[in-house]
DNA sequence: GCGTGTACCTTTTTT
DNA sequence: AGGTACACGC
C-alpha cells in the first residue's frame, strides 16, 4: 500500500484523492506536479479503476511514458492500457479508427510541416499569385499565418491587423493561397496538423454514439500542460469528459510558451467556468531549486501579469547564487561555456548539464567547440531528425509504399532523378494515378533511375514486409544517391538511417510507425546519462538539471527580435526566460555576450543585454565578464568597481550597471546590506532588493514577493 | 518551357 | 545550412 498523506504535502494530496468532479491542478514550476499526476495514476488504479478508463493527455509522448513509469514503479506492477499521448497522436488514434473515408478503406496521410509548406508552395505556384512580388509573404509565412487563424479561431484579416499589419495588402492573396490548401488537401486525402483536431471534433459531433461510447469509456481524464492547449484542444476536452466529468486539468499560467501558434492561455483561467464545480488546488512549494535560483526566478515573474497567483518558495535554505557571465563575444562565449561544462562535469555527471537557448542555431558555435574537446553531447530542438533530407527522403518512399497517391512523397522522390523538376514530376503524378502500369512505365522511359524507383515500389507493395524490412530494402536501394548527394558526410547519415530501421522495428503497421514519425520527433525519445544535453527553451519544458547555463542573453536573440513589438510577445519571452531559469537545481549560469558575430555585416557586432538580465536586482546574482587577456574576472556588485579602462573601445564592453534603467530602481544602491530580515507578520523573509530611500523588495517563503518600508523590517546582518 | 547551377541572403519557438 | 532569385543551357 502506498501512504499517499505521507508522501504527499497537502495540496499535492488533495489533488491526488480528489477522483470525481472536474479539478484544476494549478503546478508552480518545480513543484512537484508529475509527481502529483503519477501519484494520482497510481490512486486510480489501486482503487480499482480499470486502466483502460483512463485517458492521459500530455504535451510529449515522452512525458506520457515517464508519468506511466513512475506509475509502475510506484505500484510495484506494470501499468498497461492506458490511452495517451500528445492531443495530436490521440487525435489520429481515434480518426484512424473512426473516420470516414478510413472506414471506406481510403488512405489518410499526416502531413508534416516540410509537406505543408510544399503543398503551400504548390498552391502558390498553381494560383500564379504574387509572381515575382518580393513583398508577399515567405511560403513558411504563408502556412504560419493560415495555421494561426486557424487554431486561433480567428479570420485571417484579424489575424493579421494584429501580428504582420503590413502583409494586410496581401490578405486576399494569402487566403485564396489557404483556399487553395484546403482544397489539396482533401483531394490527396492528407490531414495536417491542425486538421486532425478539427476533423476529431467534427466527427464526435457528427457522432453522438461515438461519443458516448468514448465518454463511456474514459471515465477519468487527466490534461497535463493545459496553458499550452488551443480552442479546439479545449473543446475536445469538454466534449469527452461531459458535464461534470471527472477531468483534471493540470498547468501553469506563468509556464504558458506556445501562444505563438494558437495556445490560449485563457483556457486554464476560466477551466472553472466551463466545468462548474471545480475544485482549485495551488501546488507552490518548491522542491526543485535552492533559494538563490527560485529568489532570481521570483523576480522575473515579479513584473508579469498574472491571472493565478502564486508564491513560490523552498525550504531549502542552502545553494550558491546564479552567475551572469558576460563574453566578449558569442565565440568567446562558446568556449567559456565549455570550459564551465568541463568544470561542472567534476561535480554532475553529463546528463544532469544542460546548456538552453532560444533558437536552434544559436547553439552553433557551443556545438563546435563541444565536439573539439571530444564532449558528447545530445542535442533537442532546432533541425529534428525526421526532418533531415535523407531520412525524408527514405520516409518518402514508405509513404508512397502505404498510399501510392501521396504527393508530396512522389515529388520527393521523383526529385531525386536528375532531369525530373517541378513540372514533369506532376505529368508523371498525373499519369501514374491512372493506375495503367503500361502507361507510366512508358512515361518514365527518359528517367531509368524514377523507373527503378517505381519498380522497387511495385515489389514492396505486393509484399508488404515489416517496416523495418522494408526500409532496409529501400535504404539498400537509396544508397548510391545518398552517397552522390551527400559526398561530405554520407557515413553519418547512413548511421540515422540504420536508428530509422531499429525505431521501425518496435512497430508491425507502417502507417502507424509513418504517423508516430510525424506527430513525435523519435529523436528525444531516449536519453542519454553520458550526454550533455543541448535544447532549446521549448523542448526543455518540463525538464530539469542540476546545472543549467543559457545562452545568448541579448536583444534580438532572447527575446527574440520577432517578439518586441507587441506586448503579448514580449510577456511570452520573460515567460520563456522563466521556465529556462527555473529548470536549474543547483547552478544557473546566465551568459550575456558584449557582441555577435554577423556575416556580412563586418565580424563583430555590438549586442545590447536582455531586459531580462538588466532588469534583475544585482543581489540575486554574482557577475562575471571577459577580460581582454582571456581570463574571466569576477565583478564585486556589492561596491561600484572601476571598469576597465579599455572596455569601451570597440563598443562591446559590459554595460555600465550604474547607468540607471529607465524607471526603474537602482539594482546597486543599498546591495551591500541585502540579507535577510524578519516581519512581524510574514516571519523571515530575503531581501531582495533596496528600493531608495526607505523602502525594501522582499521574498517571504510562502508569501512571495513585498515591498515593505525599512521601519517595519528587523534586519540581520550577516553579509 | 523546363531544369540546373550559382550567388546570395536570412535564420524562432513545434504538433 | 537551407531556401530563393536569377541567368544560362537544353
Amino acid at each position: 500500500m502506498i501512504e499517499f498523506a505521507k508522501e504527499l504535502n497537502a495540496a499535492q494530496y488533495e489533488a491526488v484523492t480528489t477522483l470525481d468532479g472536474p479539478v484544476l491542478v494549478i503546478a508552480g514550476a518545480g513543484s512537484g506536479k508529475t509527481r502529483t499526476v503519477v501519484y494520482r495514476l497510481a490512486n486510480l488504479l489501486e482503487r480499482g479503476v480499470p486502466a483502460s478508463s483512463i485517458l492521459l493527455l500530455t504535451f510529449t509522448r515522452k512525458a506520457a511514458n515517464e508519468m506511466l513509469q513512475r506509475a509502475s514503479r510506484l505500484l510495484g506492477y506494470g501499468v498497461q492500457g492506458i490511452a495517451g499521448g500528445t492531443f495530436h497522436a490521440f487525435a489520429y488514434s481515434l480518426l484512424r479508427q473512426y473516420h470516414p473515408a478510413r472506414l471506406e478503406g481510403r488512405d489518410l496521410t499526416i502531413m508534416d510541416g516540410a509537406d505543408s509548406v510544399a503543398a503551400i508552395q504548390h498552391c502558390k505556384d498553381a494560383l500564379g499569385i504574387a509572381r515575382g512580388d518580393k513583398s508577399f509573404p515567405k511560403t513558411q509565412t504563408v502556412l504560419s499565418l493560415l495555421s494561426k487563424s486557424r487554431n486561433k479561431e480567428l479570420p485571417l484579416d484579424e489575424v493579421l491587423r494584429r501580428e504582420a499589419y503590413h502583409l494586410l495588402v496581401h490578405a486576399d492573396g494569402v487566403s485564396r493561397i489557404g483556399e487553395a490548401y484546403a482544397e489539396y488537401r482533401a483531394e490527396h486525402g492528407l490531414l495536417d496538423y491542425d486538421d486532425l483536431l478539427f476533423e476529431v471534433e467534427r466527427l464526435l459531433r457528427e457522432r453522438p454514439d461515438l461519443l458516448a461510447h468514448l465518454r463511456d469509456r474514459y471515465r477519468y481524464i487527466m490534461v497535463d500542460e493545459y496553458q499550452d492547449t488551443n480552442l479546439v484542444q479545449a473543446r475536445l476536452v469538454q466534449l469527452l469528459a461531459g458535464e461534470g466529468g471527472n477531468v483534471m486539468a493540470v498547468g501553469d499560467d506563468a509556464q504558458s510558451i506556445y501562444a505563438f501558434r494558437g495556445a490560449n492561455v485563457q483556457n486554464i483561467l476560466s477551466f472553472p467556468q466551463f466545468f462548474p464545480g471545480t475544485r482549485i488546488i495551488k501546488l507552490e512549494e518548491n522542491y526543485r531549486s535552492t533559494q538563490p535560483v527560485l529568489d532570481l526566478t521570483n523576480a522575473i515573474l515579479a513584473e508579469a501579469p498574472q491571472a493565478y497567483r502564486k508564491h513560490l518558495y523552498t525550504s531549502r535554505e542552502d545553494g550558491v547564487l546564479p552567475q551572469v557571465v558576460r563574453p566578449l563575444s558569442d565565440l568567446t562565449q562558446a568556449s567559456i561555456v565549455v570550459s564551465r561544462v568541463s568544470e561542472l562535469l567534476r561535480t554532475y555527471p553529463p546528463h544532469e548539464i544542460a546548456v538552453l537557448f532560444r533558437a536552434g542555431f544559436h547553439s552553433y558555435h557551443v556545438e563546435v567547440q563541444l565536439n573539439k574537446l571530444g564532449i558528447r553531447f545530445r542535442k533537442y530542438g532546432g533541425v529534428r531528425y525526421s526532418e533531415a533530407a535523407h531520412v525524408k527522403d527514405v520516409m518518402a518512399y514508405a509513404r508512397l509504399v502505404l498510399n501510392p497517391l501521396d504527393l508530396p512523397a512522389f515529388q520527393r522522390v521523383a526529385a531525386l532523378s536528375r532531369g525530373v523538376g517541378p513540372k514533369t514530376t506532376l505529368r508523371l503524378y498525373e499519369v501514374a494515378r491512372q493506375g495503367d502500369p503500361a502507361a507510366t512505365a512508358h512515361a518514365c522511359a527518359r528517367y531509368p533511375q524514377l523507373r527503378a524507383d517505381l519498380e522497387l515500389l511495385d515489389r514492396l507493395r505486393k509484399r508488404t514486409p515489416a517496416p523495418a524490412t522494408l526500409l532496409e530494402e529501400v535504404i539498400e536501394h537509396y544508397q548510391p544517391r545518398l552517397e552522390a548527394a551527400y559526398p561530405d558526410d554520407w557515413p553519418r547519415r547512413q548511421q540515422g538511417l540504420e536508428q530509422l530501421v531499429q525505431i521501425a522495428s518496435a512497430y508491425r503497421d507502417l502507417d502507424l510507425f509513418i504517423s508516430d514519425l510525424s506527430l513525435e520527433d523519435p529523436g528525444t525519445e531516449e536519453e542519454d546519462r553520458d550526454s550533455v544535453v543541448l535544447s532549446t527553451i521549448h523542448s526543455a519544458k518540463g525538464l530539469e538539471w542540476s546545472a543549467v547555463i543559457i545562452l545568448d542573453l541579448v536583444e534580438d536573440r532572447f527575446p527574440s527580435r520577432h517578439a518586441v513589438t507587441r506586448a503579448d510577445d514580449f510577456e511570452e519571452e520573460r515567460r520563456l526566460m522563466y521556465v529556462a531559469c527555473t529548470r536549474a537545481r543547483e547552478r544557473l549560469m546566465l551568459f550575456v555576450p558584449s557582441s555577435l558575430y554577423q556575416r556580412g555585416e563586418g565580424g563583430n557586432q555590438p549586442a545590447a543585454p536582455s531586459p531580462f538580465v538588466r532588469e534583475l536586482p544585482a543581489a540575486l546574482y554574482e557577475e562575471w565578464y571577459e577580460s581582454y587577456t582571456g581570463g574571466l574576472q569576477r565583478r564585486d556588485t556589492s561596491r561600484p568597481v572601476a571598469r576597465p579602462a579599455v572596455a569601451s573601445t570597440f563598443g562591446c564592453a559590459p554595460r555600465p550597471e550604474s547607468a540607471p534603467v529607465p524607471g526603474g530602481p537602482s539594482p546597486v544602491a543599498g546591495a551591500a546590506k541585502l540579507g535577510f530580515c524578519t516581519h512581524k507578520i510574514f516571519g523571515r523573509g530575503k531581501i531582495v532588493q533596496h528600493l531608495p530611500p526607505d523602502k525594501y523588495r522582499v521574498n517571504f517563503p510562502g508569501v512571495g514577493l513585498k515591498v515593505i518600508l525599512g521601519d517595519y523590517l528587523t534586519l540581520e546582518d550577516d553579509a
